[in-house]
RNA sequence: GCACCCGUGGUGAAAUGGAUAUCACAACAGUCUUCGGAACUGUCUUUGGGGGUUCGAGUCCCUCCGGGUGCACCA
């Protein structure tokens, strides 16, 4: 219906001769204005030397003059704006088709899009920053999808650098505690942490190893020695620890639903950067400062570089040319290649992003980066370098110790309580990253902090499960024919369309748009709200009226509504990255 | 010091330059012996200060104040 709307109000403005090349169609916030309206009369109204009322009340004299089926009524309010209400049977008619409320995937189609995201660090724990990194990109990768586009969802774990160095320099000292392999994995990861720590706090101090020569020289030598894969031994212990962080990274994913189609690793990256930035050393778009090979941001208006250190060994921007370069290579049709990290690196990737374009104008103008927003809290910044850090584990579990304690009433099977509390833990957390800007910060003072009432993941599962179980037992109780009957119990009067209908049928049928748009913007928050907002209007329908009646000559619609309200609000929760349980 | 980002009810957030700034939490007052109360209804309290652009500014520009992040051999 609304690209009808558009459509007619187009001609309308060439009609009375305005170009209608840029106005907006928009639902205005308060329902009493209508269930869209327009600013095309304000928009031109300078240009055509009119006052906006004058030309608006012209418009609408105009479009009167042929007015589509679905409008009921057009008028002109407040300064200028033109409100438009559609026919509440259009609204109805709507929920009984179920056409309106398929996502539009035409848009898109043939879009070809990467997309990075999570990016942890082996050796060190994975913690609630990855978690938001991952929340994040994978709902940015299923939004892209719901638009219609290919999405290739990479991961980049950084398997080489001096942070590996430091973790490894300090197993060394504690060979002997070197958990077995039959240990289990989440013990055997938090060894790591704590060598990384340790390892970090003597590279900082001035302390000696041995002979004379500091820690972190020595640190800085096994860093050349793991570049150069020169010692069979520290092989050794950097495969173990290598494939540990990693088989509890796949763990993880598959807990939080989301996965990768491509494992693109730093270390693999390194020789590759380190070449590119050669070549491009005599090509001047890199130069020589101090032994280190640089790239001179200030000449862009950004600041500069280091890319090749002083002892010939490729940094993370070196790197980051390889692999941007790299992805164009393995996935050449690829039309936008997305980049998900925390915001702190959003200067950083400005100069990447600059010395991308000067070495390949394509995969530079085609490299977007999204910085995403940190997770705080009270005591300040989380730092895995001090061993401050609070595990993305660590805060699912306490998440899901309070869901068990709240569903200990319902009666579940231990393994049913425990898958659950699972998917409800996860689905507070992400809704909790999720409904705000992605650039923004969310803050955790404590676990307590996240509500299961309200604005919260909880609450949209809860009223879904609610809606499905309301559904169930409509099946017993009505007759709602099979698939494609619909129309045939509309004429023989068995299911009967309202007259009016209220803000939950105008929500469901706004979700094609709220898709395009939060695509569009890269901006799940939308959904979020979106869904929000559905879920009031459901719960408040629901207390209103009864949906299952046989006396309610009513109540078919109102169960075929409920199971758009279903189909919306799990599609929707899809693109947020969030389950809906069978019970709760 | 320089650069970038951000200041919205007590708290956390929303708002493609549009109308009376939206929502939740908290607080307070209610509903209902339900189709599953993790519900619903109502009350209360907001755009950091000052200029400017615009028919119209939380949104754009300038400035001040406050906060965050980043600025060469970490990732």
């Amino acid at each position: 219906m609304k690209s009808e709307l558009i459509d007619h109000l187009v001609k309308t403005a060439k009609n009375i001769g305005i170009s209608a090349d840029f106005f907006a169609l928009e639902y205005p916030e308060n329902p009493e204005h209508g269930d869209y309206s327009t600013n095309i009369a304000m928009a031109h109204a300078k240009v055509l030397k009119m006052a906006p009322k004058m030309l608006a009340e012209r418009i609408v004299e105009e479009f009167k003059k042929d007015m589509p089926q679905s409008i009921e009524s057009v008028s002109v309010a407040g300064p200028g704006f033109i409100n438009f209400k559609v026919k509440d049977s259009v609204f109805a008619e709507s929920i009984i088709n179920n056409q309106d409320t398929k996502t539009k995937r035409e848009k898109d189609g043939n879009k070809n899009i990467l997309i990075e995201y999570t990016d942890p660090n082996i050796f060190k724990a994975f913690h609630i920053g990855h978690l938001m990194s991952n929340a994040i990109g994978e709902s940015l990768s299923r939004l892209i999808e719901a638009s219609g586009a290919k999405v290739t969802r990479l991961c980049y774990p950084s398997d080489i650098g001096l942070h590996i160095a430091k973790s490894i320099w300090a197993m060394k000292r504690h060979e002997s505690e070197i958990p077995a392999d039959s240990t289990p994995i989440q013990e055997k990861t938090a060894f790591l942490g704590k060598m990384y720590v340790e390892g970090t706090r003597l590279y900082e101090s001035d302390e000696l190893s041995g002979a004379g020569i500091t820690v972190k020289d020595d640190i800085d030598s096994l860093n050349r020695i793991l570049y150069e894969k020169s010692s069979p031994a520290i092989n050794t212990l950097y495969e173990k620890g290598r494939n540990w962080s990693l088989e509890h990274f796949e763990l993880l994913y598959k807990r939080l639903g989301t996965h990768f189609d491509g494992y693109i690793y730093e270390s693999e990256m390194a020789p590759v950067g380190l070449d590119i930035v050669k070549m491009f050393l005599k090509k001047d778009v890199f130069a020589e400062s101090d032994g280190a090979i640089v790239f001179k941001g200030e000449d862009h208006g950004l600041h500069t570089r280091v890319f090749i250190n002083s002892h010939g060994l490729p940094t993370y921007e070196a790197k980051e040319m390889g692999l941007n370069v790299t992805k164009f290579k393995k996935y050449p049709e690829t039309d936008m290649s997305i980049v998900v990290t925390a915001s702190e690196q959003n200067e950083y990737f400005k100069v990447i992003t600059k010395a991308l374009t000067l070495i390949d104008e394509n995969v530079g103008k085609k490299t977007k980066h999204i910085g995403h927003g940190m997770l705080r809290f009270a005591s300040g910044k989380m730092s895995s370098r001090t061993g401050n850090v609070i595990t993305a584990e660590t805060l699912i579990d306490d998440m899901k110790k309070m869901v068990i304690e709240r569903i200990v009433d319902r009666k579940f099977a231990p393994e049913d309580a425990e898958e659950v509390s699972d998917i409800i833990a996860i689905a507070a957390i992400k809704y909790t990253i999720l409904r705000q800007a992605v650039g923004s910060d969310v803050i955790f003072d404590s676990a307590k902090s996240i509500s299961f009432e309200g604005d919260s993941g909880p609450y949209l599962q809860y009223s879904v499960v609610r809606a499905n179980s309301i559904i169930e037992k409509a099946k017993g109780e009505l007759d709602l024919g099979k698939e494609g009957e619909i129309r045939t119990l509309i004429n023989q009067s068995k299911v009967v369309l309202p007259e009016k209908v209220g803000l939950l049928e105008k929500l469901i049928v706004r979700f094609p748009d709220i898709i395009e748009r939060a695509s569009a913007e890269y901006a799940p928050q939308l959904v979020a709200n979106y869904l929000i907002n559905l879920a009031g209007a459901f719960n408040s329908f629901y207390a209103s009226n009864t949906i299952v009646d046989v006396n309610e000559p009513l109540s078919p619609y109102r169960v075929l509504l409920t199971k758009s309200f279903v189909e919306v609000m799990s599609e929707g929760l899809h693109i947020l990255g969030i389950k809906i349980p069978k019970r709760m």
